[in-house]
RNA sequence: UCCUUCUUAGCUCAGCUGGUCAGAGCACAUGACUGUUAAUCAUGGGGUCCUUGGUUCAAGCCCAAGAGAAGGAGCCA
């Protein structure tokens, strides 16, 4: 008999028809004569109930079904007498697939935590939490297609090996297939890449925006959305090793133009989220009240997380220049107090995360744009503004801040003219050879274009309320951390 | 990488000033119960107190080193 799935037959309301479920065991209950059993597939956060008729069926067909078990159940499909459910299935026979022995298998049915969770990632997609955000992240990824595609954006799959080093967007992992016990060296004693697999040395992409440039640069506008990877020793519930990231590349695009596009795609996404998750993010917004409800006053948010999500789908995201920033952290009574832990603050320095947050947090309680930042602390390839004063140049870069989450999108408006990106890659004393393609593209039919970068997984933290990267990937990789 | 904290049963944790301190709840097993919703009730099994070394008459508890984890910082997305 064909399956059919959870979320299916839950939305058809067929009552009295025969149904074959497959799926895992949630939890089993029950008294002498009848035994209940929650039973999840993954195709919807709800749980169907098996009834089983103990006397008719035998107390032998549902003695292995633990939880965790895999079972298959024919039966018919009825209102439900009790109370917690509308519909359930009356069985009329229950295999078990494969069994779970409760003896050894971790999971149980009550609440673990996040920890214990990542620590049996191979059982993690079969909790309520881990499965309605892997939901969450494929939804999500569905609609960012759907947006650039409606949009008429190409998705250009840019290199996960490349052999550029310039991208100067973080430490990179090496690719090699070199004998680490004993590498060819060169005359000077060095590693000698030529015998590698390449014949240069090659890293794992750390960003794929200067091959997207390639891609606007004839195609018009494209978008990138693939793996990246971070060797920064960094132990934080914000970064991880390995994490996706989504980067639009548009011809003709100035900062303005790249600011409307980056709101109008979160907001876009979101709402894509809250129209067809909306029982996933029910749970989840049920959860994170839980969980706000244990913490101190002032450490609440205040917001539930759907009423968050609509604010932000709902309200233009506050637009700031750097300049501005400064004088408003200047100018608060957090800095007159002494109360941030860099408490100098003065144009040029680079903004730290307790300052971002409090514009965020406390000052506009929304989204914020902040934009044109000091050229000194920002790369390469941004476009300088003109008719500024000495000292006080800046770029045409802009960085979206969400709360709790911190940088949600780093982007820019790029240097299109060849003459100033090749006097700015002199200066910094940047790779000159490997970035000799790149340069061409101002070269040869040079364009105003614009791009931006946004972590898939700092979304999915938005999205679902989770409070550590590592519980929106399936699979997290962090220093020390490699494990499934 | 730095700072802080943590590591005790399968899970979540308690364990006071170093001296009946090997504990609870849940889970699991067995039994009871005619429809349960984290079912309930009774009984039971289950421990390298992270590792190593030290102090002490005596260490789960104090000290040192190591391993792992969490939170924060830096870097960033």
């Amino acid at each position: 008999m064909k399956r059919t799935k959870i979320a299916h037959l839950l939305q058809s309301g067929a009552v009295n028809t025969t149904v074959n479920v497959r799926g895992w065991v949630r939890t089993k209950r029950g008294s002498k004569g009848v035994a209940f059993i929650q039973l999840n597939d993954g195709s919807t956060i709800h749980d169907i109930q098996i009834v089983v008729n103990l006397e008719t069926l035998g107390e032998e067909c549902v003695k292995n079904a633990h939880t965790g078990a895999c079972l298959s159940v024919i039966g018919t499909l009825i209102a439900s007498q009790g109370s917690g459910q509308s519909v359930e299935v009356q069985a009329t026979e229950v295999v078990v697939l494969g069994e779970a022995n409760p003896e050894e298998y971790p999971m149980q049915p009550k609440a673990h935590s996040m920890e214990f969770l990542r620590e049996n990632a191979h059982f993690r997609p079969r909790t309520k939490t881990f499965s309605t955000v892997l939901r969450l992240r494929h939804g999500l990824a569905f609609a960012i297609h759907k947006f650039f595609h409606d949009k008429g954006f190409y998705y250009l799959h840019s290199p996960i090996i490349t052999g550029s080093d310039a991208e100067g967007a973080g430490e990179m992992f090496r690719v090699t297939t070199l004998d680490a016990k004993n590498p060819p060296l060169n005359e000077n004693k060095e590693v000698d890449f030529s015998q590698d697999f390449f014949g240069k040395a090659t890293n794992l992409t750390v960003s794929g925006q200067l091959e997207g440039e390639i891609g606007a640069m004839a195609m018009g506008d494209i978008y990138t959305f693939g793996p990246t990877f971070r060797a920064e020793n960094s132990n934080t519930a914000r970064h991880l090793a390995e994490f996706w990231m989504i980067e639009p590349e548009m011809a003709f695009y100035e900062l303005e133009d790249n600011m409307e596009l980056a709101q109008e795609f979160i907001q876009y996404v979101i709402r894509f989220a809250l129209e067809n998750y909306a029982d996933d993010l029910k749970f989840l917004d049920e959860r994170l009240a839980k969980e706000e409800s244990q913490k101190k006053a002032e450490e609440r948010s205040g917001m539930g997380l759907i009423e968050k999500l609509r604010f932000v789908v709902d309200n233009d995201f506050k637009r700031l220049s750097y300049t501005e920033a400064i004088e408003v952290l200047k100018n608060s009574n957090h800095h007159k107090k002494g109360k941030f832990q860099y408490n100098d603050i003065k144009w040029g320095m680079d903004l730290q995360s307790e300052h971002e947050r409090y514009l965020v947090e406390k000052e506009y309680k929304q989204p914020v744009i902040l934009f044109n930042y000091p050229k000194n602390i920002k790369s390469f390839y941004m476009k300088q503004n003109v008719n500024e004063e000495v000292g006080k140049e800046t770029v045409r870069a802009m960085d979206i801040l969400f709360p709790g989450i911190g940088e949600m999108i780093g982007g820019s408006q790029r240097e299109e003219s060849y003459e100033k990106l090749l006097k700015v890659i002199t200066d910094k004393q940047m790779p000159m050879e490997s970035l000799w393609w790149y340069l061409d593209l101002r070269k040869f039919g040079t364009a105003p274009h614009s791009g931006f970068g946004l972590g898939f997984e700092r979304l999915i933290m938005f999205v679902t309320g989770m409070s550590n990267i590592r519980d929106v990937i399936p699979f997290p990789r962090t220093p020390k951390s490699a494990e499934f």
